[in-house]
DNA sequence: CCTGGGATATTTTTT
DNA sequence: ATATCCCAGG
């Protein structure tokens, strides 16, 4: 492997961060400078100098996707052995050092990991058996925010408790202790654990920290603005042996400010390593001067970053355009007017789109424009697959034959499908657990000592903890896939649906048995499977990382899940004060100087086109808001910008209805003036408006039709008459109604 | 004591 | 749409 051919087609300043010499490395890239090319490039180039193997690297992406990728490329440089190396997220590499030495925590090598679904059922059951007179009051939400913060800041709960002052505080603290102990009690971890049971780890047990000091030789870090202080002393102590520590960031990408996310770590990372190389890489090969001498614009109003400016060869460029719309409506039909525009003018692919938001919530209407204007799209993020009622409920069955300890899924099935096992019932069982100073799983075998059961009742717990036995028992003597297929159908869960026989439920089957086939797929592509790894897999994979570029379709994902990607023609929707830059109730500097940035990263992932868009009206959950355009548009510099306006509000949107290019009326200030009257919409039977008699398509209920109409806008419900289910009233803000 | 129907609250960003 | 809470009926 010759050095010199890792150097080829890099340019001066990643030549030189790509050979830097050992210690301490700070490599500030920008926006499309190359910087995952460099962090490849480095690694192979360590390994080609014969520094150390691939087992004896580290290397840290924020996405699996990412880690993939270096994976793929370092493979094409042609390094041997790429897989040893321990190349992964934070939480991943977390994950794998936990399970290694479970044993020197209060965890099993099969520990679960909690995802926000869990945690909030844990901390209402912790909240119910608090009984503090303000327990009711405190949310579960709050709750595990406070935990969740403490953690990031790498604070334990006995620190947490030192520090407190406040009456909510020592709440706080007292109830951390106890999660903490039920998480362990449940041989489960939550997101945070991940990062900090490891540092944890390393200080109590310097033995465990040595061995990992010297396995890794080098450690590289990606994304470094957005680690918070776990990570960081997470990495400190990995790197206190050699100090090779080499970190690529950009402060002005920084947008995990509200995860913990400290940019003291990058802004700070001289100081604790004076000796540090910096090395800054400016040259943008991503998108033209124009784009980014826009997202420029905007960005150096921010106080509290490094001072840099990105230059490209890439001369000139389309101006950036503004689109300004009458409302959320004609905004997300205004952008698909567009595409079908640049898509017959530039003769380009639907791959080549990616519609970016500030809030999920925003992708609602801009997937139904998309619908209408027949455009295929693809949606990363919102209700994720791993997310649904009926994959969460088979997941906690395997769960629960991993893990018996994990109690949350326990009660998360032992009565679905319905076994007659109440709360009154399941609350002896607890009581008794309690008691005994057993897990709940074991409680259920024992249903014969607890008082004040039924003989069915108490059936039934036996059984139930004989079937989820049996399965641990065979687990390792069957494949997996065997495995979850036999327990998905003794549960029944098929069954049940199969009579239920609604097109919502025969959904859900064909769900079920789209996660069998990838527990199948999964056991043939990974030497490893097991259903731990499997478990695991499902908790650490972002929704981001199955997205298939390759796929001919427009990408809709909020800002956020667009970091590190790139397109060749971006939108931004909503760019309303308050919607984006984002205000909630209290607004600081430093919340607005992560929107900057986060309005920056969505802008440089354009490489020729950028199309910024904002509506005079936006209709929230709950009701219509007047906006003003965002202040960032206004921060743009004006020569490089075109602002195109498209004023007439749409149609109400709570019913479909093509939007029509004819002025009817100029804007006025008085909204119903504009908004047509719903009433008379409903009674002219126009056909795309939804008048008694017309035939739908309900998502779960089929076709049926319509006997009745009433309210308006928002509060649109029809009365609708289906074969199988008999009268029905929907509120048609809530579901996708296609009119036959 | 369990079940199921009906009303109500819920959406910032994510590993 | 989903989760959760409350109430009546079996």
């Amino acid at each position: 492997m010759q050095t010199d051919a890792l150097l080829a087609g890099l340019n001066e300043e990643q030549k030189q961060a790509v050979q830097g010499h050992d210690g301490p490395i700070l490599v500030l890239a920008g926006a499309g400078s190359g910087k995952t090319r460099v962090l490849t490039h480095r690694i192979a180039w360590i390994i080609a100098s014969g520094k150390c193997t691939a087992d004896e690297i580290m290397a840290v992406t924020f996405t699996n996707k990412a880690a993939g990728e270096m994976r793929e490329r370092l493979e094409e440089l042609g390094i041997p052995d790429v897989h040893s190396g321990w190349i992964g997220t934070f939480h991943g590499l977390g994950a794998r050092v936990l399970r290694r030495e479970a044993e020197h925590l209060d965890l099993k090598r099969s520990f679960i990991i909690y995802d926000a679904d869990d945690q909030k059922r844990t901390m209402k059951l912790l909240l119910e058996e608090y009984g503090h007179p303000d327990s009711s009051r405190i949310s579960p939400a709050l709750m595990l925010a406070t935990i969740s913060r403490a953690k990031n800041a790498f604070l334990g709960p006995t620190e947490f408790a030192l520090a407190a002052t406040k009456e909510f505080e020592h709440i706080a603290a007292d109830i951390y202790t106890s999660y903490t102990a039920f998480l362990r009690e449940n041989n489960a971890v939550d997101f945070d654990d991940l990062l900090m049971l490891p540092v944890l780890l390393f200080q109590a047990y310097p033995m465990v920290l040595d061995y990992y000091k010297n396995k890794f030789k080098y450690i590289l870090v990606d994304e470094y603005q957005d680690t918070n202080r776990a990570q960081y002393h997470f990495l400190k102590m990995l790197s206190s042996g050699h100090r090779n520590i080499f970190v690529v960031g950009d402060d002005d990408q920084s947008i995990y400010r509200w995860r913990g996310a400290d940019l003291r770590n990058i802004l700070d990372f001289k100081k604790d390593y004076p000796d540090a190389q910096v090395f800054r890489l400016e040259q943008n090969y991503r998108s033209t001067s124009v784009i980014l001498d826009a997202a420029h614009s905007v960005i150096v109003n921010n106080r509290n970053r490094h001072e840099k400016k990105l230059w490209t060869e890439r001369r000139g460029g389309e101006l950036v355009k503004v689109l300004q719309t009458g409302d959320g409506n004609r905004e997300a039909a205004v952008i698909c007017e567009m595409i079908m525009q640049e898509l017959k003018r530039h003769r380009r692919d639907l791959r080549d789109f990616a519609i970016l938001y500030r809030t999920n919530a925003q992708s609602r209407v801009l997937e139904e424009a998309l619908r209408r204007a027949v455009i295929p799209y693809k949606i990363v993020g919102g209700l994720r697959f791993y997310e649904r009622k009926e994959i969460k409920d088979v997941l906690a069955y395997l769960r629960l034959v991993v893990n018996p300890l994990d109690s949350i899924s326990l009660r998360r099935v032992i009565n679905f499908p319905s076994r007659g096992i109440g709360d009154v019932s399941l609350g002896r069982v607890q009581q008794f657990a309690l008691d005994q100073h057993i897990p709940l799983f074991d409680a259920l075998r024992r249903a014969d000592d607890i008082n004040g059961l039924s003989a069915r009742v108490r059936s039934a717990l036996k059984s139930f903890h004989g079937f989820i036995s049996k399965y641990t028992e065979l687990k390792g003597k069957i494949t997996i896939s065997e495995l979850s297929s036999a327990l998905v159908e003794e549960t029944g869960m098929l069954h049940m649906y199969k009579e239920e026989g609604t097109e919502e439920s025969r959904s859900r089957i064909d769900n079920i048995r789209e996660l069998l086939n990838a527990i199948y797929e999964f056991a043939q592509n990974r030497s490893d499977a097991t259903l731990d790894t499997f478990l695991e897999e499902v908790a650490l994979v972002a929704d981001v990382d199955s997205l298939d570029s390759s796929a001919s379709a427009v990408t809709l994902m909020t800002v956020h899940s667009a970091k590190g990607l790139e397109f060749p023609v971006v939108f931004i929707a909503g760019l309303e004060d308050g919607l984006f830059p984002l205000l909630r109730s209290a607004e600081t500097r430093d919340d607005l100087e992560e929107e900057r940035r986060l309005f920056y990263v969505g802008t440089t992932r354009a490489k020729e086109t950028l199309y910024l868009s904002w509506a005079k009206r936006r209709r929230t959950y709950k009701d219509t808001v007047r906006s003003k355009r965002s202040r960032f548009l206004a921060e743009l510099d004006s020569d490089l910008v075109e602002v195109k306006e498209f004023d007439v509000p749409a149609y109400p949107e709570t019913y479909q209805r093509p939007y029509r290019t004819t002025r009817k009326k100029r804007q006025t200030d008085d909204f119903e003036q504009v908004m047509p009257d719903y009433e008379n919409f409903s009674q002219d039977g126009s056909g795309d408006t939804i008048p008694v008699g017309a035939e739908i398509r309900h998502p779960s209920f089929g076709v049926g039709v319509v006997q009745e109409t009433s309210g308006r806008g928002e509060n649109l419900k029809i009365k609708v008459y289906f074969k199988d289910e008999g009268l029905k009233t929907i509120v048609v803000k809530y579901v996708k109604i296609d009119i036959l």
